[in-house]
DNA sequence: AAGACTATCTATAACTT
DNA sequence: TAAGTTATAGATAGTCT
């Protein structure tokens, strides 16, 4: 690219390598943000090296989705408790959330204090199952469920309102900020979708 | 950037961001694929279109852990089975082994036949978790773990080893190929690891 | 070996069709 | 409106320190 055109292959000398990698590293991870900040685009960026150092960019709001994930458990939970009355109107979907309620309880637990006794290959697998399922999660966002996004988006919205009332009126703790901002103008989705990655519940709910 | 220079904050024009954004999320990828090849890293990238469009890119081994995870279920559940001798010195981590066997069975079984009637908000909340847990997993790997990475991989391969020999004398049906090129020329690691995403585990196993 | 330099290559904003 | 062109900004390979 500069003093001399390379070819795109592996580079043999360590060293070089080495350097090569930091600087191109670098410039990836800045048209990444120009990517995100000049499109208004979701990006998720994960780099291991050689060496098995781990370098991630994650676009803001993405970002902020699994920091928050700690604060939001306890609203989670809450979610799922029938006592909030927040049911979903079919009944195989409520047994569906009481079962992800309980996996997720297990995983979390899983994932925390005992994560440190965790080896290499219970490790391994672990991500693994998780690239996997995070992928699968994604797919069928993208395809199965394109269709039904806009009236689930309301369905969740009615929703929410109801769980706003109820914590403005009991342990409210955190702000609660706008939820779906439904600007019409905004709607220009030439492939029929509107799926937001992070963005469709800013609750983090 | 060429014809002049542009500020990076969001394209009002919509037709414009489109352009722009097809235009650097190619080169995006292209920057992405090269510091692959280059440096031999591993790369996961993920683009969501502000129109909910989604777009990856996962350097290859990446990609072939993700798409063969299918096939490796079924050794995984035999992994995790005492039947095959295969637990580890430590009887915590044969417990903790346990818990992720059954786990990972349950979340399988969700993310299976059932995912199809997942509704928005459920997808969602899966989607964050799941995230947040890998994001744990590297930062572990990366941090806690490296130390013993060494030592575990000596004893995985050991396991691996029996495995291997057990498959050979029974109900062998997938090809295991060569496990850990354990070749000392490879392992010019300055920062104190060799741990790699995908590559320390070729089988997936 | 880590940073600065710079000649050159690549990516791309604006233009054109 | 999408695809192709071109002039320029930006990234970077090799070099020097």
């Amino acid at each position: 690219m500069t003093r001399r055109k390379i070819q795109i292959k592996k580079i043999d000398n360590t060293t070089a390598r080495q350097v090569t990698f930091s600087k191109r590293r670098r410039g990836l991870f800045k048209k990444a943000q120009e990517l995100s900040t000049l499109c208004d685009a979701e990006i998720a960026l994960v780099v291991f090296s050689a060496t098995g150092k781990l370098f991630e960019y994650t676009s803001s709001s993405v970002q902020q989705v699994i920091e928050r994930h700690g604060l939001l458990s306890s609203n989670f939970d809450k979610l799922n408790q029938p006592s909030l009355e927040l049911q979903l109107e079919s009944s195989t979907s409520a047994a569906l959330s009481k079962e992800i309620a309980e996996n997720t309880h297990e995983l979390r637990k899983l994932m925390g204090e005992e994560l440190q006794e965790l080896n290499m290959k219970e490790l391994h697998e672990l991500e693994k199952l998780l690239a996997s399922g995070l992928k699968r999660v994604r797919d069928a966002k993208g395809s199965q469920l394109m269709q039904e996004n806009k009236r689930l988006k309301q369905m969740a919205n009615q929703q929410i309102q109801t769980l706003e009332l109820e914590l403005e009126q009991g342990q409210s703790s955190e702000p609660i900020g706008d939820f779906i901002h439904s600007d019409p103008s905004q709607d220009h989705d030439s492939s029929g979708t509107s799926l937001k990655l992070g963005l469709a519940f800013p609750n983090g709910i």
